[in-house]
DNA sequence: ACCTGAACACCGTTCAAGT
DNA sequence: ACCTGAACACCGTTCAAGT
């Protein structure tokens, strides 16, 4: 997390990719171009090319190392419904910390989530699932966790534009009646994160 | 989904997005500038700006264009676990027909959804359940079917850089050997979206 | 009321040049 | 090897002007 200038050259890829994943996280991805990016290095913008071909590479970066976060333990034991339930708050946690780049992680497909998919369907195979079924839990259960985080750090409906009072506001029960009585207990993200993952997990079990 | 030119001015609101949603639909998201889209109207790209404000109020139209595209059945009866899976099942056709769009959906809150919330959360209250179980419900079987297609329309990993040949090739199993032998028998999305929906449904179901 | 077109402050990327 | 800086082809948005 924390980027230190490297000894030798100033510049490195990772270097460069841990500051672009901070100014994303500072000021969102709009905030990230190249030219901001090579201000907040202290280098001439163009300096980035020599290390990444383009944005698209730079975007790639990011998604890669924040997936890196989500260390898996490695010789967890257990039952897998515990196993996989874990794995899949550990995401969500690290997508959390990162609210601001969760649109490009969602948008962006890379090889390091496949590489976790890969270790998570280890651990199901082993247990004895079948391959097919195996695949089916996880690819599940992970477009249910990152879709609910998309939800989760999507700014409030109404846009940059809304003011803080709408934002403050409950919710118009005139416009959204169901929603609003189903809201009014306030929102609470972490306990229906869990609802759903056991809903989930309990479904692919019993069949 | 037509798109025929109003009768007075040239231009208005809904005319405007519906041209802005077939841009993206061919070109992706990338391809839709407010000058390309003036090139499209046969107008001066500036034109647009009497009719919206911004390019983020063009998102919001597009958001909201798609959106309206599912009608939920509105006299539908039966089990609400039905109803609500065929909910489901209706909003993910509608995003599989825009799939350069949903990567704006996903990530542009809007009312539209909430308004498709509302009355799904109107089919569950009148069924019984209790408010914020139902939204629990809605929410995250709605979490999981954003989530599903999004993985579904993202582009291979790999980005566009990729060659054709390495997309076409099934996976390579040193790399990730789960994996590999899990999608082996092909990608079969209707099927692990049906099981995931299943799934997480009987759990609900079963408390 | 509705559209045009010049202008401004930005972009990403290329490329020759510097050290 | 690594960084600089000018240049090119784009952007979104504002605003005065046209009809």
């Amino acid at each position: 997390m924390s980027a230190e200038r490297p000894a030798g050259p100033a510049l490195n890829r990772d270097y460069i990719i841990r500051m672009a994943l901070g100014l994303v996280d500072r000021v969102g991805i709009e905030g990230l171009s190249m030219r901001e990016l090579g201000v907040e290095l202290g280098v001439d913008p163009m300096a980035v090319y020599y290390h990444l071909p383009n944005k698209a590479a730079l975007f790639d970066g990011i998604v890669e190392a924040v997936y890196a976060e989500v260390d898996v333990a490695p010789g967890a034991s257990g039952d897998w419904r515990e196993l996989v339930a874990n794995f899949m708050r550990r995401l969500r946690e690290v997508l959390r910390r990162h609210p601001r780049a969760v649109p490009i992680l969602a948008t962006r497909p890379s090889y390091t989530p496949k590489s976790l998919a890969d270790q998570a369907l280890g651990s199901l195979q082993a247990a004895g699932l079948p391959p097919r079924r195996s695949l089916d839990i996880v690819a599940c259960l992970g477009a249910y966790t990152i879709g609910h985080v998309l939800a989760e750090v999507s700014p409030p409906a109404g846009g940059e534009t809304a003011t803080a009072e709408e934002a403050a506001e409950p919710m118009a029960p005139d416009t959204f009646p169901h929603l609003a009585r189903a809201v009014a207990g306030g929102y609470r993200g972490d306990e229906q994160f869990e609802a759903g993952l056991r809903a989930m997990l309990a479904g692919f079990t019993s069949d």
